[in-house]
DNA sequence: TTGTGTTTTATTGCCTCC
DNA sequence: GGAGGCAATAAAACACAA
């Protein structure tokens, strides 16, 4: 039984025993001090004949009303299935027998009220279940044997065939769930290492580039007075290629003291080194898929290449077009 | 003993299939 | 149209803590 709580049993004489002689015997049979005293002519001394006789009137016309309704089955309710075996449960409407108003009461409720619910023994719950193993169906013929082979009715049997699917079905979802969460949370971990590996080579990118132009500048300090000569020479280099369109800007902030990092010139992100691939052709998405960037020599000329007396200007810089003036003065 | 939460049994209404 | 399945729900039975 699902849930882990442990239930008190009906023994198997309580779900079989539908004899009368049990019947009577559940049956409290009280003393001449409890209740059924009430009886007895009030004012008059309680005479013990009279008591007895009250007794055995009460005891035979419940016989007969019982009587009646095992031969007829349950009066409330047409589609009530609950078995009447069982002198356990007539035990209970019973039990409060306390006198000739409150057995009138018990009769009526016991016709009148709706059947209850009577939970089937251990060996039924096991039967049923290894049952429920072997098929989790219920053919109409498979039905009515279970229900002869544990004395319950067909409809009880199918009744316990539909709820036990039900809680194989919430198990099952349950089962599912869990499987789907480890799944995620096993997606996610290889997600975040993946995005944390991706921060880490771009940070790398970005020193080794900062490391290149550091080395750059200090080429270009010493060799300044040869580099409008060089730069005179960039067109025809830069025309080699159509990479051109990659061209960096370096968002130089050296004044500051501050790192600098390299942007290519029209690309839609703000991400370094991140350009606007619908900007380009297929081979030069080629090109970039096949390295982290590849940057043709146009894009990274040699700092004495360029022409520093002449700042360039518009879109196409085949120089180090920087967007940022201050290069340029550090520069002249 | 009583209140509360859980499990089990049963009902109801809707849907599908034959 | 009847039989059977399922989802939603009611209600009884039960366990357990306070």
């Amino acid at each position: 039984m699902a849930g882990g709580r442990v239930y008190r049993s009906n023994t198997s004489a309580d779900a079989g025993s539908n004899n009368l002689s049990v019947l009577l015997q559940s049956q409290r049979v009280p003393s001449s001090s409890e209740p059924l005293d009430t009886l007895f002519i009030p004012g008059s001394s309680p005479s013990p004949f009279l008591g007895i006789l009250s007794i055995f009137f009460f005891n035979f016309i419940l016989i007969l009303i019982l009587c009646d309704l095992k031969n007829d089955g349950p009066v409330s309710g047409t589609r009530s299935m609950v078995s009447f075996e069982g002198a356990d449960r007539r035990r209970s409407y019973f039990r409060t027998f306390d006198g000739e108003e409150k057995v009138e009461e018990d009769i009526e409720e016991y016709l009148h009220r709706s059947e209850k619910k009577r939970r089937l023994t251990v060996d039924q719950v096991q039967f049923l279940e290894k049952s429920f193993e072997a098929e989790n169906k219920l053919e109409p013929d498979r039905k009515v044997q279970l229900a002869k082979d544990l004395g319950l009715q067909s409809r009880q049997v199918a009744i316990w065939f539909q709820n036990r699917r039900a809680r194989w079905k919430t198990k099952q979802l349950e089962k599912d769930y869990d499987s789907l969460q480890a799944s995620y949370n096993s997606l996610k971990a290889d997600y975040d290492n993946l995005v944390k590996e991706t921060d880490k080579l771009k940070e790398e990118v970005v020193q080794l580039t900062d490391k290149l132009l550091l080395e750059g500048k200090e080429k270009g300090e010493s060799e300044l007075p040869d580099a409008k000569t060089s730069s005179q020479e960039l067109p025809s280099e830069a025309a080699e290629g159509e990479e051109s369109k990659f061209v960096p800007v370096v968002k130089s902030d050296y004044t500051e003291g501050v790192h600098s990092s390299v942007l290519l010139e029209g690309a839609g992100s703000s991400y370094p080194l991140e350009p606007d691939q619908s900007d380009l052709s297929q081979d030069e998405e080629d090109n970039l898929s096949k390295g982290l960037l590849h940057l043709p020599s146009c894009v990274f000329p040699k700092l004495q290449d360029i022409d520093y007396s002449d700042p360039p200007a518009g879109s196409c810089n085949f120089g180090f077009p920087l967007d940022d003036h201050a290069f340029w003065s550090w520069a002249y």
